[in-house]
DNA sequence: TATTGTTATACTCTATAACTATA
DNA sequence: TATAGTTATAGAGTATAACAATA
């Protein structure tokens, strides 16, 4: 993992990373970025997604499982201490008598709000580094080998194409 | 977080992400295989971390605390683990008798040497779903970025520069 | 006195296995 | 029987505070 000559893009005397280097540092960057606007609301990760997951769906706890990727057990827990933080609620399912149907409160939706909004700014402002002809540039290429490779995932890059 | 209207460098029809949602995208995919590569050998991302960082240098408990970001407690801890599975050892330091000279085993050394080139086998066929060209542009363009917020941060993005 | 490292304690996060209630 | 969720248990990972040994 060391560094390369300088590159075609690159300005006069600007070293290069490998290719390798430059998406795993850009990954720790973006990720602790996340982390710190996280914890600054005495959020960790997991419940930064969980409350972001809940947005925009009202699950049962074996389908936010799914979407977190955690077992029901941990599922269970993790929505058990969002719970006691007053961050989302409980319900019992009205077609299941087994189900419960987790929702964001609206304690938990400005605190992730908040947070999402802060997040983007520091994306944003980190990206100011690069004029904007060369954002655009990134972003088009980001945007690529994601499409690229959700495709080889068979996942859905895009929610709602059909 | 939502979509954008197709941008200059992405092929007719192709949807574009947002700048924000690109990069949050991207860290999340490159975050992930690095996850599941460490898994595979029963690593966690910090204790391929710790290993990662001793590749280069012997620190003391309180320097490793410091390049990994954690109190000197949890480091104390975290090399435990690790020592425990004979993948780091730890000794006096002939200088100081309070500190600790930690170091990887040939055991360590050999599994984040896998791991690694695992890993950076996963980055490259990620970034092979793009044509060469753009793919040095894109490396170019994150490191031109990395190395601006590195600048801000008084950051050394390349250890060794004087 | 100050610093280095370990230990005690507490909490989050995770999984497996056993359990309860419902289907 | 099978599924949904909770609980018991175990372990990693983290921090704060108290401690022992060394400087």
């Amino acid at each position: 993992m060391g560094d390369e000559p300088a590159g075609r893009t690159a300005p006069a005397g600007m070293r290069q990373l490998s290719p390798v280097d430059a998406l795993a540092q850009l990954s720790f960057v973006v990720h602790r970025m996340l982390e710190q606007r996280a914890a600054e609301h005495d959020l960790s990760i997991i419940q930064t997604r969980l409350l972001g997951v809940l947005r925009d769906r009202n699950p049962t706890i074996n389908e936010l499982g799914g979407l977190l990727g955690l077992d029901k057990s941990s599922t269970s827990g993790l929505v058990e201490r969002a719970e006691r933080r007053g961050l989302v609620a409980r319900e019992p399912s009205p077609t299941d008598g087994r189900s419960v149907l987790v929702s964001l409160t609206g304690a938990g939706r400005s605190l992730v709000s908040e947070a999402s909004s802060q997040f983007e700014r520091d994306i944003s402002a980190f990206l100011a580094h690069l004029p904007q002809r060369d954002r655009t540039t990134l972003t088009a290429l980001v945007t690529r080998v994601l499409v690229a490779h959700a495709a080889e995932q068979g996942i859905e890059l895009f929610p709602g194409d059909r």
